[in-house]
RNA sequence: GCCCGGGUGGCGGAAUUGGCAGACGCGACGGACUUAAGAUCCGUUACUCGCAAGAGUGUGUGGGUUCGACUCCCACCCCGGGCACCA
C-alpha cells in the first residue's frame, strides 16, 4: 500500500493537538530543558522554508531531549512589531493590528502542518497590549535606573517625504520610496546606555557555550581596546586636543593630526582657511560612516593657521580635517603616526606629508597622557519616530521634566489614529492624536505632554525569553520561582545575521535585569548556535522582488511535511549557507515510503523475525552516530547514516523482514526527525501509546566496533593497493603483505626501501626514492 | 573599509580532524517491469588514456612544511553574513 502522507500527517496532527503531549508542566519535579528558537516575524509572505530549518533543527533537539526523560520547555511566539507591516498599512490602509492578526493566524497554520512540537498554550505575540504592557514596564526599570537617557542623535532624513529613514530605506544615498537625497539630520531619540554593560557582556562570555565565531562576533563589535588618552596642547591657545592611541608607543612619529569633520574644536579654532574647510565638511556629511571608510582615495584639507604641540618631543605639527576618523569612536580625533598606520600613510602620501620612522618609545612612563580604555559599542538609540512599536511610557511635564507613566497606567496601548505615516515635522503619528498626547502630569497634576515616540522592533525580542517561562502572568513579567526553574534557555538557536544585534541587546536586558534582582541568572543562554540562509535556486537570497520564493505548502502538499522536515536537515551543514533545490525533497520523499514499506511488512509478520545479527551490529552503528549527530547539529550525516541502514534493510529484506525489536528502536531514532511517519508505523507494529516519551535508545560499544579494516599499501606516499585485514596487525605482518600484493610487489622488487611508515590500523607506506 | 564564515564531480554535499578524496542524495545514462506513461527495482557515473590489468591528473589560485595536505603555514582571488533605524 502506498503511504499517504496527507492522511497520516493530518491524523497525528489531530491527536497531538487533542492531547497536548508538550505541555509543559512547570512545577514538575524533573530536569528541565529549554529549548530556543528566534521567533518568527509574521510577514505577510507566510512562512519561510529559513523558519522550517530552524525550527525542525531545535523539534530534533527537544524531541530527543523529551525521550531522555527532560521536562522540554520549546515555545513559540510572535515578534510582530515592524517596519514591514507599518509600511503596508500605510500602502493599504489595513490596519498593523490586522495585518497581524492574518499573518499570525497563517503562520500558526503553517507551523502546525509541519509537526513542531512546541507549547502552543504559551504562545506570546509582542503587539499583544498584555505583552507589551510589560516591555513598557522594563523600560521604565531602566529609565529608573538611570539607563535610559534623551540624546541628539544623527538620523537619516528624506527631506521630501519629511521622514527619518531607516538605514535599510536609504539606498546608494538616496530614498528608498521617492528617489530624493538622504541628509544627516540631529534628532532628540531615547537612548539605553549599553555602554554601561561592555564589560559584563564581554565577561559573561567566559560562562557560556557559544560557537567560537559567535564569541568573537560579540567581542569584536562590543571592541574593548586599552589605550591611553594624551593631551596635545594647541599652539598659541588655550585649547587642548584630546586624542585616544592604542599605540601611545608610536608618538615620536606623529607627524600630524586629523579631526573629525563634526569634531567641536573646527568651530572653535581660528582657522584661515575656513570657508575651504567648511565646504569640505558640508561634502562629508552627504556621506555615511560606512561610505567615509570605504577603500577610496583619502580626502581632507588642512586647517591653515591651527599647529599643536608634539607633547613628547615639543615639535609643532599641523592639523587636518578628514572623514576618515569618525567623530563616534574614541575622541573624535587622532594622532597621526604614517610610518605606522596604513591609513595614516596613504593619507600622509597624498597630501606629502613626512612620515617619520622614529624608534618607539618602550618605556611606559615616558608616555605621556593616562590610560584609558575605550569601546567600539556605542549606546543603543532607542526611540522610533512611528506608529507600529510600543509607545515609549513618559510623559514629559515642564516643570518636573521626564515623569513615568504610572504602573496602574501601563499598558500604554497605542491609540487609533487615521494616518500611519509619520508626520511632516518627523514626528510618529501619535502625535496628531491630540486627546492622547495631553496630559496631566502623573506628579505636579500640571499639563504635559506624552512622549509619542516608539520602541524599536528589538524591544519586544530582547525579553521575550523570559515570558516565555509565565506567558499569561498579568502581576509580573514573569514569576520567580517558574524563572528560577525553567531559565536560563539551555539551547538556543537562530540566524548568523543576529549574532551581533539581537544577541547583545538580548544578554544586556537580562544581566541588567539580573543585577536589579529581577531575574535569578545573569546570563539568558547557556548554548547558542546558528544555521545558516537557505537560498534560491541558484544561490541568491530569497526575495519576492526575485520571485525565487519557495512556499512551504506548497512542498507539504505534494510530498509531505516529515519529506520536508528530513530534506532540510539533509541538504547541507546545518552551519552553512545552501541554496533551495526543488529535487532535494525528491530524495527523502523517496525514504519516507521506504521505511512505509518496510514498516508494513514488519506489521504483517509481527513479532515473529529474528533478530539479524549483521543488522543489528549496523542499527547500533547507526544509533551511535545518529546520537552523537543530533547532538552537534550535523543533521545531514545522521539521516545518511539513516539512509544507509535501511538499504541494509532492503537488501536483507530479500531473505528475511527486520525483526519488529530492530525495527522500533530505528523508529525511535527516525522520530525526532520524521514524526509523523515514525509515530504512525510504531502503531502499525502493535503500540498503543506515543513514541514522545519513550526511551531514547542506546548502543552497545562492543557491537559498534568493526574487527577488520582496509590496510592502505603506499609506495612514496602514493596508494598502490588495499587489502582487508584484521585490526591490530604488526608492522612485519604488514610488510609480509605487501610483498606478497600483485601491485605493491612490482615497486619493491631489487629495492631496498629506506624508510617504512607504519599507521597501526590504517596504513603502510614504503618510500624508495 | 572593518568583523565573522565559506570555496571539493553536472548539482547539494561526505571525509574518523594530517592517512583510500567524492559517503549519502539529486540529476544523467543503460537495463528490468509496463501496450504506454508514471511509479518502482537493478547497474554505471570525478576527469584523461586503456579492451583490461593499470597509469596519469584532480579539493578557488600561487608558494611552503611533511613519507603523506581538502585538512597545517604564507600570499592572493572569489562568494555569503553583519556593520548599530530590516528582522
Amino acid at each position: 500500500m502506498k503511504y499517504n502522507h496527507h492522511k497520516v500527517e493530518k491524523k497525528w496532527q489531530k491527536i497531538w493537538e487533542k492531547d497536548k503531549p508538550w505541555q509543559v508542566n512547570d512545577k514538575s519535579k524533573k530536569k528541565k530543558y529549554y529549548s530556543l528558537i528566534e521567533f518568527p516575524y509574521p510577514s505577510g509572505l507566510g512562512l519561510h522554508v529559513g523558519h522550517v530549518r530552524s525550527s525542525t533543527a531545535m523539534d530534533i533537539i527537544s524531541r530527543k531531549r523529551r525521550m531522555e526523560g527532560y521536562n522540554v520547555l520549546y515555545p513559540i511566539g510572535w515578534d510582530a512589531f515592524g517596519l514591514p507591516t507599518e509600511n503596508y498599512a500605510i500602502k493599504t490602509g489595513i490596519s498593523p493590528q490586522e495585518a497581524t492578526k492574518q499573518n499570525t493566524a497563517n503562520f500558526r497554520k503553517q507551523l502546525k502542518a509541519l509537526g513542531f512540537s512546541f507549547d502552543w498554550d504559551r504562545e506570546i505575540d509582542t503587539t499583544d497590549p498584555k505583552y507589551y504592557k510589560w516591555t513598557q514596564w522594563l523600560f521604565l526599570q531602566f529609565f529608573k535606573n538611570g539607563l535610559a537617557y534623551k540624546d541628539s542623535v544623527a538620523i537619516n532624513w528624506c527631506a521630501a517625504c519629511s521622514t527619518g529613514l531607516a538605514n535599510e530605506e536609504v539606498v546608494g544615498g538616496n530614498c528608498d520610496r521617492c528617489g530624493s537625497e538622504v541628509e544627516r539630520k540631529l534628532k532628540s531619540q531615547w537612548m539605553l546606555r549599553i555602554t554601561a554593560y561592555a564589560d559584563k557582556l564581554l565577561d559573561g562570555l567566559a560562562n557560556v557555550d557559544f560557537l567560537d565565531e559567535i564569541k568573537a562576533q560579540q567581542q569584536n563589535w562590543i571592541g574593548r581596546s586599552d589605550g591611553r588618552l594624551i593631551k596635545f596642547p594647541i599652539v598659541s591657545s588655550k585649547l587642548e586636543l584630546d586624542i585616544f592611541t592604542t599605540r601611545p608607543d608610536t608618538i615620536d612619529g606623529a607627524t600630524y593630526m586629523v579631526l573629525a569633520p563634526e569634531h567641536p574644536f573646527i568651530s572653535e579654532l581660528k582657522i584661515k582657511n575656513k570657508k575651504e574647510v567648511e565646504r569640505y565638511i558640508k561634502k562629508t556629511q552627504k556621506k555615511s560612516d560606512r561610505e567615509r571608510q570605504e577603500n577610496k582615495v583619502k580626502t581632507g584639507v588642512e586647517l591653515k593657521g591651527v599647529k599643536v604641540t608634539n607633547p613628547y618631543n615639543n615639535k609643532k605639527i599641523p592639523v587636518w580635517v578628514s572623514d576618515y576618523v569618525l567623530v563616534g569612536y574614541g575622541t573624535g580625533a587622532i594622532m597621526a603616526v604614517p610610518a605606522h598606520d596604513e591609513r595614516d600613510r596613504e593619507f600622509a602620501e597624498k597630501f606629502k606629508l613626512p612620515i617619520e620612522d622614529r624608534p618607539l618609545v618602550t618605556k611606559k612612563r615616558e608616555w605621556p597622557g593616562k590610560s584609558q580604555v575605550n569601546y567600539k559599542l556605542k549606546d543603543w538609540v532607542f526611540s522610533r519616530q512611528r506608529y507600529w512599536g510600543e509607545p515609549i511610557p513618559i510623559i514629559n511635564c515642564s516643570s518636573c521634566g521626564f515623569v513615568p507613566v504610572p504602573e496602574k497606567d501601563l499598558p500604554l496601548k497605542l491609540p487609533k489614529v487615521d494616518s500611519y505615516r509619520p508626520r511632516p515635522d518627523g514626528q510618529s503619528p501619535l502625535a496628531s492624536i491630540t486627546k492622547w498626547v495631553e496630559v496631566k502630569c502623573p506628579s505636579c497634576k500640571g499639563k504635559a505632554r506624552r512622549e509619542t515616540d516608539t520602541m524599536p522592533n528589538w524591544a519586544g525580542s530582547s525579553w521575550y525569553f523570559l515570558r516565555y517561562t509565565d506567558p499569561k502572568n498579568d502581576r509580573e513579567f514573569a514569576d520567580q520561582k517558574k524563572l528560577k526553574y525553567l531559565m536560563p534557555v539551555d539551547w538556543y538557536n537562530g540566524g548568523m545575521e543576529h549574532v551581533t544585534l539581537h544577541l547583545l541587546y538580548s544578554r544586556f536586558w537580562n544581566i541588567f535585569l539580573h543585577d536589579i534582582g529581577l531575574v535569578p541568572y545573569s546570563e539568558p543562554y547557556q548554548k547558542r548556535t546558528a544555521h545558516g540562509m537557505i537560498l534560491g535556486e541558484g544561490g541568491e537570497k530569497m526575495a519576492k522582488s526575485k520571485g525565487n520564493v519557495v512556499n512551504p505548502d506548497d512542498i507539504i502538499e505534494k510530498f509531505g511535511a516529515d519529506a520536508l522536515r528530513l530534506y532540510e536537515m539533509f541538504m547541507g551543514p546545518f552551519d552553512e549557507a545552501i541554496p533551495w533545490d526543488d529535487q532535494g525533497v525528491v530524495g527523502t520523499s523517496r525514504f519516507v515510503n521506504r521505511i512505509y514499506d518496510i514498516g508494513m511488512k514488519v506489521a504483517q509478520h509481527q513479532s515473529k523475525a529474528s533478530v539479524d545479527k549483521e543488522l543489528e551490529k549496523l542499527l547500533h552503528q547507526t544509533i551511535k552516530k545518529v546520537s552523537q549527530d543530533i547532538e552537534l547539529m550535523r543533521f545531514n550525516t545522521a539521516i545518511s547514516t539513516m539512509m544507509i541502514f535501511i538499504k541494509e534493510v532492503e537488501k536483507h529484506n530479500s531473505r528475511t523482514v527486520i525483526s519488529q525489536k530492530l525495527f522500533s528502536d530505528f523508529l525511535k531514532l527516525l522520530f525526532p526527525f520524521a514524526p509523523h511517519l515514525s509515530q504512525e508505523l510504531w502503531q502499525a507494529i502493535g503500540n498503543e501509546d506515543l513514541l514522545d516519551f519513550k526511551d531514547w535508545p542506546k548502543w552497545k560499544e562492543k557491537l559498534t566496533v568493526e574487527e577488520r579494516f582496509d590496510l592502505v599499501l603506499q609506495v612514496n606516499g602514493k596508494l598502490r593497493g588495499t587489502v582487508t585485514v584484521k585490526k591490530g596487525l604488526s608492522k612485519k605482518e604488514a610488510t609480509k603483505l605487501a610483498h606478497g600484493h600483485k601491485v605493491v610487489k612490482g615497486y619493491l622488487e631489487d629495492q631496498k626501501p629506506k624508510k617504512v611508515i607504519f599507521v597501526p590500523d590504517r596504513l603502510i607506506n614504503f618510500i624508495i626514492y
